[in-house]
DNA sequence: ATGAAAGCGCTAACAG
DNA sequence: CTGTTAGCGCTTTCAT
């Protein structure tokens, strides 16, 4: 009941228990993986008496002798926006496929910039995949040999990078626009007033391009953000009749903002989001998007970290850079 | 350019380092490990070297003779399903807080049982937390002596728990249905139309002790699922006028079966969900629901791994399973 | 500032 | 069936 065995000092090894059991390390080893070459009985009086004295395997002292099991580092800004997780999910599962392990950091509470994730990732794993932002090339720095592949950091200086054609995904939703008779549009991008996103660079450029007039607000990247701003967008732009996004969860917010408005969705005001997230499904209207499939973009990263490890991939080189496409997905809100 | 270094063979290690630079292996690791007692120049001659040579110090050997880091497993049946993004978020969260890796494993897709997970975990992990089902004694098992920490499994003899009383819960949901004047009820659980959950039960239950009658269908533990489900419900049971479902993804499928035939909610049929997830404020009307705090619960349930770990809270106890309540938050729906 | 020796805990290979 | 001998790759003494 009381008397826990060795509850304080350091770990049993295998020696200890060896030695409580009157046999050598290997009979101990033996027991403990359910080897042959051991008779029954030896096999569970060690397994009983390492169970008592608490013992478990070093993973390290395992692992050094048989040889790396891979493992990925996975560095994702916020499991809190749906994105991510659908990401994440596609990451992990493509990994278990080949038996690697995957350990998460999630740096978007409280601990830090996408750097401090890497930091901590670092001594866990053989590479890393993430949503790493301008500091990707010091994350590859960090990593040394191992490969990094960065999402949505095209000019990142990694071993390996996915990124997105914006200025295609800008066309076919200023495209959509136009055919369903927006004329007066606005673009809600993530982040601070001060700094246009990679994707409101590219849909204020393909606008310009279109000689369409463009109103770009912005706001937090959530929905509580993207709700907020819509208000006070349609109290200061009443004629704005088409609404395009930096990604869904801003679009789901957008539409509650035109809601609280009295703007009618698409009838008063259409809107176009950016990714393609289930949760586009669930809201109404249905989220007209443009989307991606994240199972394949989760497949892309590792197959590319694949060959970046084999060395079938040369890293830092051009087909180690994919660029995906959106595709426009057509529902009931543009 | 093309001349690769050791791009086949075996890594190289800190003994090939020391060879090409002629130097001895402490010098390797000072130089590595930016560490005083070298000089500048040959620090720097070392790192280029390593650089070049692709060289990695191996991370088993390292926390080996370091002494291991902690590192939990964390198993979860479906990064899809908001609630568990939601639920690892903070895992992450606190794990990171006290300097441990999260190695996150997700068995929702092809890779099988949580038992299949644990077992993947088992070989990098000091620990587990899980919503493991009823394999959890087997999870336990297979972990020897490190900690499992279960989720949703009361019965479960793991080292640590944490479950949730849903007898309150079912309770709290059926008076409010009361009190809006909703008396045709249904229940719409996830899994098999065989079995009810552990949620079903409460809710079974809770409604005969009221006296009330209670319908209850299946589905899967979908949106989808569950708008087809209500679907198919409300053309049997037309009259019905309350429904409670299994979690808050279902019941935003249930509200879009709901629209589909035609009902509003909450004035033709009120809803409420489970669980209290962030999509329940995105969606129309917005959710009324059980709500749960996930980041309490994830802290709960680090906060238990680390009592169970540290050896302050005893394992398999009373005081190491936890039974928390879900609160009713109010919304649109009911 | 650098090197030599010892050992972390484990398992593979070979005895017996 | 069991034990002995070698290392895995690294960092810690302790010398030099």
């Amino acid at each position: 009941m009381s008397s826990s065995p060795g509850r304080s000092a350091k770990r049993a090894t295998i020696l200890d228990v060896a030695a409580a059991a009157g046999v050598s390390r290997q009979t101990v080893t033996r027991a403990m993986n359910d080897m042959t070459g051991i008779r029954q009985d030896t096999r569970e009086r060690v397994q009983q008496l390492a169970r008592e004295m608490g013992y478990t395997p070093s993973r390290y002292a395992k692992g050094l002798v048989q040889g790396a099991r891979t493992a990925i580092g996975l560095a994702i800004p916020d499991l809190t926006n749906p994105y991510f997780p659908a990401f994440a999910s596609s990451v992990v599962e493509m990994a278990t496929l080949r038996g690697w392990n995957v350990v998460v950091d999630d740096f978007g509470h409280g601990s830090g910039s996408s750097l401090d994730a890497v930091k901590r990732l670092s001594p866990q794993v053989d590479a890393v995949i993430g949503y790493l932002g301008p500091s990707a090339d010091k994350a590859q720095a960090l990593l040394g040999q191992r490969p990094v592949v960065v999402l949505d950091e095209p000019a990142g200086l990694t071993a390996g990078g996915i990124s997105f054609d914006y200025s295609f995904a800008a066309g076919l939703a200023l495209e959509r626009l136009g055919a369903i008779g927006s004329t007066r549009l606005a673009y809600l991008d993530a982040g601070p007033a001060t700094l246009l996103s990679a994707r409101g660079a590219a849909v204020s450029r393909a606008a310009a391009d279109l000689g369409i007039e463009l109103t770009v607000v912005h706001s937090r990247d959530s929905a509580e953000g993207a709700r907020d701003a819509v208000g006070s967008l349609v109290a200061e732009y009443p004629a704005v009749d088409g609404l395009l996004t930096f990604n869904d969860l801003m679009a789901a917010g957008a539409l509650k903002g035109l809601a609280a408005s009295g703007r009618s969705v698409p009838r008063d005001c259409a809107v176009i989001g950016m990714d393609g997230i289930p949760l586009g499904l669930l809201i109404t209207p249905e989220l007209t998007t443009l989307s991606l499939d994240l199972r394949d973009v989760g497949r892309a990263a590792v197959d590319l970290l694949d060959g970046l490890l084999t060395g079938a991939l040369p890293p830092y080189g051009a087909g180690s850079h994919l660029t995906l496409r959106h595709e426009l997905a057509i529902r009931g809100s543009a």
